[in-house]
RNA sequence: GGCCACGUGGCGGAGUGGUUACGCAGCGGACUGCAAAUCCGUGCACGCCGGUUCGAUUCCGGCCGUGGCCUCCA
């Protein structure tokens, strides 16, 4: 099995090889924990979870460290903190409960390690101190910052030079800076603020600037070089390149990650995302009216790096696929994986062919033929799909949907004896009341009547 | 303004220098009391203009459009 990925830093897919198979590590930007997560951050949370799949498929479970950090200290927090009046703790915890378990709902596994900001502050006080002493770093008024001009290839991961960068800059330059594009590494801490002691000689207390807690914290779990680190597409630069730039110069490595991976961008019904448009989408919220395997399948729908549309529309395409898929293949257990679908997988996760592929089997299935539909459960589940008891998922009911359940039984009871009788008059227009009540029937094989509340 | 992506049929979305993606919707048929679900069959495509080539949706150049980054952001 070989598997293939495109690397950002090179630009270009090629075969991946650890470092070490007996431990592969990858690193993942996770969320900064201070509101519900949105339907942009889902993205690389489940893209990333196919690829951690993958690996433990590839290279056994075992054998794969996926470490994605939580960003507990930051001025977003704070603010939000203050606004709701709770302190920064509360907070955090609130936010990262609620993001671990809507993330365990869109099917994804936990990390192996899920690392605070917090609980690494000394290795962030480290590399700030020895990027001072190698010179890669100064201090003033207080603040440690990088000196960008101090690495010669800096820039080489978002393809931007120092020149291009200082022309076209239009940000206000902080005027202790020595370049427009030197970068925080430490910053001092005004009253309310966290604060811990500083390092590189500085009196005052502060805290870490954004980029160095992913230095700090791949640095601990991973090592100095470790093969895989992702993100959102939009973390390339600073965030990305400013991890490189501290980490290699820190421990003189000439990378600091062997494949660089991010997902492309995400729009909703064709316009950017923003609470002002009125079309921001959190998680929390769409898991209350679609199952966390639809929004997963959605997501999966489209490949990785291309930007993606996200429709409601979309999501129903996903739930009569799933439907399908979990009708077809029902209690029975998985059997062998579908070669085309992991192929794809392979092939730079190319999901949107693993589900052609397996719509296929799909096909095969409907005939008749159970290692089809076996194989189909097998590879859905590698993609972490098809994962509950067929009953549970045709049982799912939208919480937005306001039904009475007893009177939707009763009136289908109706039904049924009407048709029984064969007064069909009668059952027609119960299903019609049905109908405008949102709810849909579907006579099954055996006599009995299922209903879903329509979409 | 600088840098970087993307542009495929009604919609979603892969892929390829010459041959069917696939899914949803549509249409026709089977099944059904009628529907729904399911099964079978089926039409529809590669933003625009040049170039390379025997041949380009696929390679190159230009243009147009959309989006991202440059400032917190997946």
């Amino acid at each position: 099995m070989e598997l293939r990925l495109y690397d950002t830093l090179t630009r270009e897919k090629r075969t991946f090889t650890p470092i070490d198979p007996a431990r592969v590590r990858m690193y993942v930007c996770g969320p900064t924990v201070y509101d519900f997560a949105h339907i942009g951050n889902a993205r690389p949370v489940i893209v990333f979870d196919v690829l951690f799949r993958l690996l433990c498929h590839v290279y056994g479970e075992k054998h794969i460290t996926y470490v994605r950090n939580i960003t507990d200290v930051d001025d977003k927090i704070n603010a939000r903190a203050a606004e709701r009046g709770i302190s920064i703790r509360e907070l955090t915890e609130e936010t990262y409960t609620n993001f671990k378990e809507d993330v365990a709902a869109l099917g994804c596994l936990p990390p192996t390690v899920e690392p605070r900001a917090t609980e690494h502050i000394e290795e962030m006080k480290t590399l700030i101190e020895r990027l001072v002493k190698s010179g890669h770093a100064y201090v003033a008024e207080d603040h440690v910052l990088f000196h960008v001009a101090s690495m010669k290839d800096y820039g080489r991961l978002s393809n931007r030079s120092l020149d291009e960068m200082i022309a076209g800059a239009r940000v206000e330059v902080a005027p202790f800076k020595k370049d427009p594009m030197d970068f925080v590494l430490w910053k001092p801490s005004g009253p309310g603020e966290p604060a811990w002691p500083s390092p590189a000689g500085i009196k005052k207390p502060g805290r870490p600037g954004w980029h160095i807690e992913c230095s700090a914290m791949s640095w601990k779990l991973l090592g100095e070089t470790f093969d895989i680190h992702g993100g959102g597409i939009d973390l390339v630069f600073p965030h990305h390149e400013n991890e490189i730039a501290q980490s290699r110069c820190a421990f003189q490595t000439l990378v600091m990650a062997n494949f660089w991976i991010h997902n492309g961008f995400l729009q909703v019904e064709g316009e950017k995302m923003s609470k002002s448009l009125g079309n921001f989408v959190t998680i929390n919220e769409l898991l209350k009216d679609w199952p966390g395997e639809v929004v997963r399948f959605t997501m999966l729908q489209t490949h990785y790096r291309q930007p993606m549309n996200w429709t409601l529309s979309g999501l129903r395409e996903s739930q009569k696929s799933l439907d399908h898929w979990y009708k077809l293949t029902g209690d029975s257990a998985p059997g062998y994986l579908c070669a085309d679908a992991v192929d794809a997988l392979l092939d730079d996760l190319n999901t949107p062919k693993a589900f052609a592929a397996m719509h296929e089997l799909r096909g095969e299935a409907a005939k008749g033929a159970k290692p089809a539909a076996a194989a189909l459960k097998a590879s859905a589940q590698l993609m972490g799909l098809l994962q509950l008891p067929p009953v549970q998922w045709l049982g799912f009911r939208p919480a937005s949907a306001t039904v009475d359940e007893n009177k939707v039984v009763s009136l289908i009871e109706a039904r049924n004896s009407a048709r029984k009788a064969k007064n069909f008059k009668e059952a027609d227009r119960i299903r019609d009341e049905l109908k405008a009540m949102g709810i849909e029937l579907e006579d099954t094989k055996d006599g009995k009547t299922q209903w879903k509340v329509a979409r």
